[in-house]
DNA sequence: GGAGCCCCGTGACGTCTGTCATGGGCAGGT
DNA sequence: ACCTGCCCATGACAGACGTCACGGGGCTCC
């Protein structure tokens, strides 16, 4: 077997070391590129063409699920790992619909990380099963596309007249697309739904 | 120099392992014990008497600065070394009152962190400067007890009733204790209150 | 003893919020 | 052409929210 070439990405530069170092322990993998920002994998991944890239889901520049989507066209010979803090269904989905070949979150046992990436680059995929059955319980997101936005903007608290000075909508518009999201995810305040399609994964982009 | 008994406290097993990884890579440090939560953080201590401890704040059981406080007082000749994700100002007030002989927030370079331990064996205080200062700026939480405790029941997006039930309080109180809250962090609602106290560090415990 | 702060509660006031009805415009599908 | 769904907007209404004034009790510190 020859030695996996691997690209880490994680906007934490002491956990992006840390794996690395946990992943050089094995003799048959091989960190070859770091990013700390989701619009540097690309480039990365362009000018090192890894075996596998490891991609965190939070990050400046580009979140890793459109970082993955950018992945899998330029340079399709590279599997992605996603790696994630949080398990949250939504996540998963769209990681998985954006071609990703594995999703693992961070508080798996470290022994088994590098069985995943050698899993991936086989071409298996990896994914929890707990979180694979959640995620098809949640489904996808029932939000529509201008609700997922009002939520966004709702996330640091402001009033419904600063949402509408930010999304350049009526502040009426605004209330209405707030009160359908908070029907739709079942919540009872503005605060709530927020926190309730956070929690789904539904609030990404 | 002798060798470094460390400890290691994280919630999340893979950033838990790969920073074991890493430490164990340097000769004169190694790694004794580690541990998911902040209540088993003591026992390990009491057992194993490492030079430092690497504790995480956001855990489950207990957080890290109550740890630090803990493992202080339960073994004096253990240094504490407090890293985290989030490097908010009252995380690091509160962590250096509580005894921690350094702060590193988890975007350092990972070749810092051995240094880092190195310093606080020694008996050196690690802390970055830049946060220092911000610390110093934000001063200590104007918040009250109150205040601090409706707040952090706030965050779930639940009603001033709601609140109120949880608190055993009057819903007219729940209101007024939100209003100072809102007043003395400068907010305008209760959501950007709740958001600017916990980007302060305000809201543990 | 008073002064000060925190706690709890009440009542009232204006504003904001969440909901509904209703309208129009624009895309997609049978 | 029709229906359906999403978008935007308006107006109206009950309820929740944020603020203030005002009480009372407790505590500490001078």
């Amino acid at each position: 077997m020859t030695t996996l070439r691997l690209l880490l990405a994680d906007d934490q530069a002491l956990v992006r070391g840390a794996l690395a170092a946990l992943l050089q322990l094995e003799p048959d993998l091989d960190v070859v590129a770091e990013v700390a920002r989701g619009d540097e994998v690309v480039v990365a991944v362009r000018e090192h063409r890894p075996d596998v890239a490891l991609l965190d889901v939070e990050m400046p520049g580009l979140d890793g699920i459109t970082a993955t989507a950018a992945v899998r066209a330029a340079c399709p010979a590279t599997r992605v790992l996603v790696v994630t803090t949080f398990g949250r269904p939504g996540y998963l989905r769209r990681a998985m619909e954006a071609g990703a070949s594995g999703f693992v979150v961070k508080d798996t046992p470290a022994r088994e990380l590098a069985d995943a990436v050698r899993r991936v680059a086989a071409g298996l995929r990896v994914v929890d099963p707990a979180l694979a059955a959640e995620s098809l319980a949640a489904g996808t997101s029932p939000l529509t596309e201008r609700e997922t936005q009002v939520l966004r903007a709702a996330r640091d608290g402001g009033t419904a007249a600063d949402l509408a000075a930010v999304l350049h909508l009526s502040e009426g518009t605004v209330r209405n697309h707030l009160s359908s999201a908070i029907g739709k995810t079942g919540a009872r305040t503005r605060a709530e739904a927020v926190r309730l399609a956070e929690q789904n994964g539904w609030l990404l982009g």
